[in-house]
DNA sequence: GCCACTGTTAGCAT
DNA sequence: CATGCTAACAGTGG
């Protein structure tokens, strides 16, 4: 369930420990894992130095002084772990990147195997097919532009929120998160949003992901930052697996409904369709 | 044991 | 072009 928070809190908690460090080996376990090139190309990395660790929405990007970069997709299951050499390798390691004089190692784990990795060139990595498509960055993203992104657009604004070439980073978790904290609808047509509830969507992205990250991120069940440890944003979903129980704003049970083969979760009555037109009152209309 | 469900993205269908 | 559905996979829970 990696998603921006949790992906930004993997690189933070990674960062210092990784920088500077000088390849041992890199290792893959599990070889459907790497998207391109040959295994036997991971070699030229060894002596080389680890000089960056970076995110892009959901994805991860680690660069080397030997100018070439790994590119790193967690999909659902994925974990990176700085760990000891010596601890027990489970069966879900996939990959394995060592370094000289630690005795500590990066393991990429993924039980489902979606995972990924792609060597690139650290200068075409923006040209990479996982990276050219994707939209901005949510966060520090001005409202101005905010509101042209969503400019003509029609559907769902669920699936606008989830799409990455429209935002980077936001999944399932975080949309049903963000439309509670804006009061909006899944299933509210973009076309029918006033400019009032766009600022408050744009408002709401910010707010929840900022603290989303403040509190290392959500482990609902596979999450741990780079050291193992769990975030702890799981405490402060108000929506999202709480079908059933009292809605912490009205009161009202928190529903979920399936939504392009996903599940949503809302509060009916705080989130009500968009009534159609332009309405300039937020009370219930009937059409 | 079996089936439904989980969430991300690619790829295919509409 | 845009949107929707499903497969890829493995584990969990009913």
């Amino acid at each position: 369930m990696p998603e921006l928070p949790e992906v930004e809190t993997i690189v933070r908690s990674l960062r210092s420990r990784l920088s500077g460090r000088k390849i041992e080996a890199i290792r893959v376990l599990f070889p459907p894992l790497l998207r391109n090139g040959r295994l036997s190309g991971l070699k030229k990395f060894e002596g080389t130095r680890l000089i960056g660790l970076r995110r892009r929405g959901k994805m991860i990007l680690i660069d080397y002084q030997n100018g070439f970069s790994l590119l790193l997709h967690l999909k659902m299951t994925g974990q990176l772990l700085f760990c000891q050499k010596t601890a027990a390798l489970d069966k879900h390691t996939r990959l394995v990147i060592s370094f000289q004089s630690t005795a500590r190692e990066l393991r990429f784990r993924d039980v489902r195997k979606f995972g990924f990795i792609r060597c690139l060139k650290t200068a075409e990595a923006a040209a990479a097919p996982e990276l050219k498509n994707l939209g901005p960055e949510p966060l520090g993203l001005d409202l101005q532009s905010f509101r042209r992104l969503l400019d003509g657009r029609r559907g769902r604004l669920k699936s606008r929120l989830i799409n990455q070439t429209f935002l980077a980073g936001i999944g399932n978790i975080y949309a049903d998160e963000i439309l509670f904290e804006s009061k909006l609808h899944p299933a509210s047509d973009i076309v029918h949003l006033r400019p009032g509830q766009i600022k408050r969507l744009w408002q709401s992205i910010q707010f929840i992901l900022d603290k989303a990250i403040a509190a290392r991120g959500t482990s609902v069940r596979d999450f741990r930052d780079g050291d193992g440890l769990e975030g702890s944003f799981q405490a402060r979903l108000r929506v999202y697996g709480r079908e059933g129980q009292p809605c912490l704003r009205c009161g009202g049970k928190i529903v979920r409904l399936r939504l392009a083969g996903r599940s949503s979760h809302i509060c009916p009555r705080c989130q009500q369709l968009i009534p159609v037109k332009r309405a300039s009152k937020a009370t219930t209309s009937q059409r």
